[in-house]
DNA sequence: GGTTTCGTGATACGAACGTATCACGATGTT
DNA sequence: AACATCGTGATACGTTCGTATCACGAAACC
């Protein structure tokens, strides 16, 4: 029964569990044991390929750290075979917003090591501090261009704006995850903010003052 | 010895003791017995005051809310007797960053309560909902009435704004806490912010280009 | 073909956690 | 003065957790 088995694919398969038993029950209650069952495996198997419930959940950051980069980099490449540095920006920041169950869950599990890594000095050694300031060195460069090809309003600091759009964003996606906005008020939001650091070209965004409905998509919310 | 006590106070001060240490090791990482020694009583004690871990958890909870709100209501009465729109917005945003230890400690443990009522329903059933709500009615309130006096860029949506400067405030504040971000630098781009969207009367914020340089406030955080 | 290594299951262990129980002295009430 | 109630300590209980141990069958290697 035991043949040769891949490693690397046994740990994904058990990463995957992870993050599914942590999106369903919350990051702080699952333990070696859920991630077991949810894999159909047994415990010692967990234990085996990673040794420590650290290693696990830190394999488990870096996954999902990567799945998040290869969903913001289809993203935009679905903007168009040579998109303008503000269409871009906007797949960018919008691929960042929780606005279906993968990205929801990528959201809340972000947050929650996040959190952890305030009190927890091995999660704070991780690339949790390279990943945004790469974010926010792309969308600055994005600005520079766009300020290049006098795309952007004239007087503004490329990377000021660049902080500000990606903390704009950050804090509607949180907004989302807990109900608090839709995802369709959030682009709103997000558009027009666009349309003020852009120039226009006729086409702003509609001034539709959709109203918002209370999320839909969060269970436990009214 | 055991003389009749004001239970109120013994509440706080247990509620100030979970604080505490939920502070300096994560609101994960607290157990009855932690509290117990943080405020210096027997768990009993701890036990007897409130009688689970979850009332516990709520009473901090809505402390913590209290006293943000507090600090909140002192900084706009600080901002002058009779400040403009302008002041208040900015005077309720500054106040949501966290700038000092105090609020640190604050978003900390809101960011960590609020990842828990993702997956907990006592937890998303407390006024989680009902203070962001306040905090975006007023903010529109308060752009609405900036609007009636002329000191708004025209054509502008008072509610969508008002969204637009909470998220970005708490996504500021987020990037400060986990040391990403200097409060210096996140005021910079609060305010420039602001400037876009009140009339600019001369008195633009300075343009100085300030550097980034890394959180020093954040212990484990090159 | 014998031996070593790999993959896997079953089970045990010690610690920590939230909660419950028991006992008892002090206080307030009548 | 008798009694009921309140505040408090010590300690126990049952669970759950992460981790460790033991055993064993199948493959890989020489």
């Amino acid at each position: 029964m035991p043949k040769r088995v891949d490693h690397a694919e046994r740990r994904a398969r058990i990463a995957e569990a992870l993050v599914r038993v942590a999106a369903r029950r919350g990051l702080h209650a699952v333990g070696m044991r859920d991630v077991a069952a949810e894999a159909g495996v047994s415990l010692r198997l967990v234990q085996y390929y990673f040794e420590t419930k650290e290693k696990l959940l830190l394999f488990g950051l870096e996954r999902l750290a990567q799945g998040f980069g290869e969903r913001v980099a289809a993203r935009v490449r679905a903007a168009g075979d040579s998109p303008g540095p503000r269409a871009v920006v906007e797949a960018l920041l919008m691929a960042a917003l929780p606005t279906d169950e993968e990205s929801r869950t990528f959201h809340q599990l972000y947050t929650s090591y996040a959190v952890l890594s305030l009190n927890d000095p091995a999660l704070a050694a991780q690339p949790f501090i390279r990943n945004p300031d790469a974010a926010e060195d792309a969308v600055t460069e994005l600005l520079r261009q766009a300020q290049a090809a006098d795309l952007l309003r004239p007087g503004l600091d490329a990377r000021r704006e660049a902080v500000g759009l990606l903390a704009l964003s950050a804090g509607l996606g949180t907004s989302i995850l807990v109900g608090q906005r839709t995802p369709q008020y959030a682009t709103e939001v997000l558009h027009s903010h666009l349309d003020r650091i852009f120039r226009t070209h006729g086409n702003g965004t509609p001034a539709s003052g959709t109203p918002d409905p209370v999320n839909p998509m969060v269970p436990g919310m009214p």
